[in-house]
RNA sequence: GCACCCGUAGCUCAGCUGGAUAGAGCGUUGCCCUCCGAAGGCAAAGGUCACACGUUCGAAUCGUGUCGGGUGCGCCA
């Protein structure tokens, strides 16, 4: 139940029925008339900017036309009053029933409350974290992490039909720089003594492929050429660094439907890379040319030849762009063509990449590449994620890249919790650089909004916990069977609003592909919660449960209960656990 | 030099895709509470939405330009 695309509906049906009588125009657009709450509560329940987007189609003035559809929604059931402001909105006062209606929705349909249907048209590909398989996953991969999972939920919960892929950047030249490293951990498992040089992965996280190597092939590998060794060894490392990579994103309950592997895509008895390259030639979207050097920072080495181009030009990109490197093996972005176009043959005409901000500049091409490749019936939106900053009460956790000490993804989780972690990366938009404090994300005070969101769950079940001492176990019948009518107060009227807002909320963040939006609203929720407990202390005629007057309580207990059941829905989009009490 | 992102209260950030007097938390100031309906409550002060034009009934939001910060700029992913 949205009662901002309910009223939207019958406003529209408004609008035509008077066009149909002569009173406006008939036919006029409506596509623009919007239904919200007003910013200012004291305004209404809803406002409506009709009059002023549809007067001069109309060619009349605002306020005029105003009035007219103003005096016909006052002539619905549900309104109290339709009233004319300022320039021509429309302030709606609506009965309280409807009101009850939406308690009643959220106490009947539980955690279905604002949920889409299944509408089945369209698939939708997420693909995030795609870390390279070289190492453990620091705190920057786990921002992507979060938010494509909360993504992908966020999406899945209006009603799409969502995959959560993960691309495996298992070719090219670190994987090879990792399987050196890797056999150096082999040669000091069977007992030599190594120093890793400069280029290669440092990190301690390499003894056990070592070890592995060592175990399953004991001194056999000593005495071959790198040639032979290599992919061998290089399967073993990015099998167990995917492994170790499975288990950091398990810790924060993230799971993947699909890993694709992008050496797959070429190693295969069909090379889908050269496929694309070939079939983008023949719409000659690929040709043979020169590319100037940048301009600004002069790159040392530059030399002028001829290469393999896409025209990325033809789609809106600055510069055609490679496709071949010099020594005639793929670049990144042909591989990333070729993939792109098997999640379009995969059936998914919707993709949304998740990457870290530095991947910016390869967002035109990206773009670019996913209109060529479908014909202009693929879309793409690259939802780049920002820096974390790690600090410790204020001051910056340092850290050294080159020792390979850094903090881990698993390090950060290990110490804070998985909810910690999960909300906070999503309590900002992800566009803006984020600053994540290990030790005020674990604080229990109003100051911390996971705890604060969490707190306000928590209440909601200690209130039937104590409504059960009171009057015996409540059921969901007798909830339904309240009489709403005693919500009246003005701080269970705010509650009541917010909790209508739910469903448009979760229309236009997942239309706009924005999960924090969620986290926001959760924590204005749970505010407006804890204002009406905090004024049951001052006022106890206005507490949830009152031994003598059931009636009372049984109607509070129902806004209780949607709450709750609010809460816990959001919460799940986030991927946070909604506890029963806080210990 | 070019492209993309960002610029909102002292600080950290929201702002429902163009709506009304721009919001929240922290911090500051004042009052209240010492309560297990606990892990505080209430209130106040605080703004040229970087700047300048433009689009229109109406701009923090859209467009152009300027300034400032970040990211990136064949053959790394």
């Amino acid at each position: 139940m949205n009662i901002f695309d309910e009223f939207q509906s019958r406003l529209a049906a408004i609008i035509e029925r008077l066009g149909r009588e002569g009173a406006l125009p008939p036919g006029l657009d409506t596509g623009k008339v919007v239904v919200e709450s007003p910013r200012d509560a004291s305004h209404g329940d809803l406002a409506t900017n009709a009059a002023m987007v549809l007067a001069k189609e109309a060619k009349s003035n605002p306020r005029a036309l105003a009035e007219r559809i103003a005096a016909a929604l006052a002539e619905d059931p549900d309104v109290v009053s339709a009233e004319v402001a300022g320039p021509g909105f429309i302030n709606i006062r609506l009965e309280g029933a409807v009101f009850r209606r939406v308690v009643a929705a959220c106490v009947a349909q539980g955690r279905d409350f604002g949920r889409v249907p299944r509408s089945g048209a369209e698939r939708v590909n997420v693909e995030y974290v795609s870390a390279n398989p070289t190492g453990p996953m620091h705190v920057g991969h786990g921002r992507g992490a979060v938010f494509g999972d909360a993504l992908a939920n966020l999406l899945a919960f209006a009603g799409e039909d969502v995959a959560r892929e993960y691309y495996i950047n298992d070719a090219g030249a670190q994987v090879d720089v990792l399987a050196r490293s890797a056999y150096l951990r082999y040669r000091e498992a069977l007992g030599e003594t190594v120093s890793i040089p400069e280029g290669l992965y440092p990190g301690d996280y390499l003894k056990p492929v070592g070890e592995a190597l060592a175990r399953a092939h004991g001194d056999a590998l000593l005495t071959q050429d790198e040639a032979q060794w290599l992919p061998l060894v290089r399967q073993t490392a990015i099998d167990m660094m995917m492994d170790m990579i499975r288990a950091d994103l398990a810790a924060l309950d993230i799971r993947h439907d699909v890993f694709f592997s992008e050496r797959s895509l070429s190693s295969g008895p069909v090379d889908r890379i050269r496929e694309t390259i070939d079939d983008l030639r023949s719409r000659d979207l690929v040709y043979e040319g020169r590319l100037a050097p940048p301009k600004g920072q002069p790159v040392e080495d530059w030399e002028d030849r001829e290469q393999t181009l896409f025209r990325a030009t033809a789609f809106g990109d600055d510069v055609d762009r490679p496709l071949l490197k010099s020594d005639g093996s793929y670049t990144y972005f042909a591989s990333d063509i070729a993939y792109h176009a098997s999640k379009f043959a995969r059936g998914f005409a919707v993709m949304i990449d998740v990457w870290g901000a530095d991947h910016g500049g390869y967002v035109k091409r990206m773009n670019a590449a996913v209109k060529a490749v479908t014909a202009g019936r693929g879309v793409l939106d690259v939802k780049l994620c920002q820096l974390v900053r790690l600090l410790r009460n204020g001051e910056p956790v340092k850290m050294s890249k080159r020792a390979g000490e850094f903090v881990t993804l698993r390090d950060v989780v290990d110490e804070v919790g998985r909810d910690a972690v999960r909300f906070m990366m999503l309590f900002r938009k992800n566009d803006a650089t984020l600053d994540f404090d290990l030790a005020k994300v674990i604080e229990q005070s109003k100051d911390n909004p996971v705890f604060y969101v969490q707190y306000a769950h928590a209440r909601c079940h200690s209130v039937f916990r104590q409504a059960a001492a009171a009057f015996g176990p409540v059921s969901d019948e007798s909830l339904a069977s309240a009489d709403l009518s005693v919500l009246s107060d003005s701080g269970e009227l705010d509650v009541i609003r917010r909790l209508a807002q739910f469903p448009r909320q979760i229309e236009a963040a997942a239309a706009a592909h924005e999960p924090h939006r969620i986290a926001f609203y959760l924590y204005d929720l749970a505010s407006e919660f804890h204002a009406l407990w905090n004024k049951g202390k001052e006022a106890p005629h206005l507490r949830f449960v009152i031994e003598t007057d059931q009636m009372s309580s049984y109607a509070r207990l129902a806004l209780v209960k949607a709450v709750m059941s609010v809460l816990a829905s959001g919460l799940a989009i986030l991927g946070v656990a909604a506890p029963e009490e806080m210990r």
